[in-house]
DNA sequence: TCTAAATGTAAAGTTTATTTTACATTTGAT
DNA sequence: ATCAAATGTAAAATAAACTTTACATTTAGA
């Protein structure tokens, strides 16, 4: 699985930190997600995505072997 | 969080050990997360999207303590 | 009613998400 | 060039996802 959430942040001109706090998750998790670390829960995702007003599907992606 | 799984099963006539089979869990995952036993992953969220071809959010919701 | 399929549940085990602490590296502004 | 903020990373600990096995209960059809 891939994601946008690097680009979101920006967007929203907000610190890894700032996210990990809006989201309430560490900033070593938000850093984490981004470098494809481990796959966050669907809280998560629910999370972002009502954050950043864009569909789960748009800030998460499957990829080819998943 | 909540969801429609079992609904959207019933939909497509799906048994939870089928549904297991398509996304790749066992079928007691199906069951407790039908239950609200745990929250799945991201990964599965999307599967699950891709499998009744609705968007995360409408299998997926927020409740109010999240 | 009898039976098989489907569902519910539970305990123990493994793997993975997430936290905490801590520090090193990078980046941007002055 | 310097300083602070932001980011990257890592190890140890904890919580939670997910599996396996196993059995009990419910449901639907013959």
């Amino acid at each position: 699985m891939t994601n946008n959430l690097k680009v979101e942040r920006a967007r929203h001109n907000m610190t890894q930190a700032d996210l990990a706090e809006a989201i309430g998750v560490s900033r070593q998790s938000i850093n984490a997600m981004e470098k494809n670390k481990y796959v966050p829960s669907t809280v998560l995702a629910l999370k972002l995505s009502r954050l950043f007003k864009k569909p789960v599907e748009e800030l998460f992606q499957l990829e080819a072997g998943d």
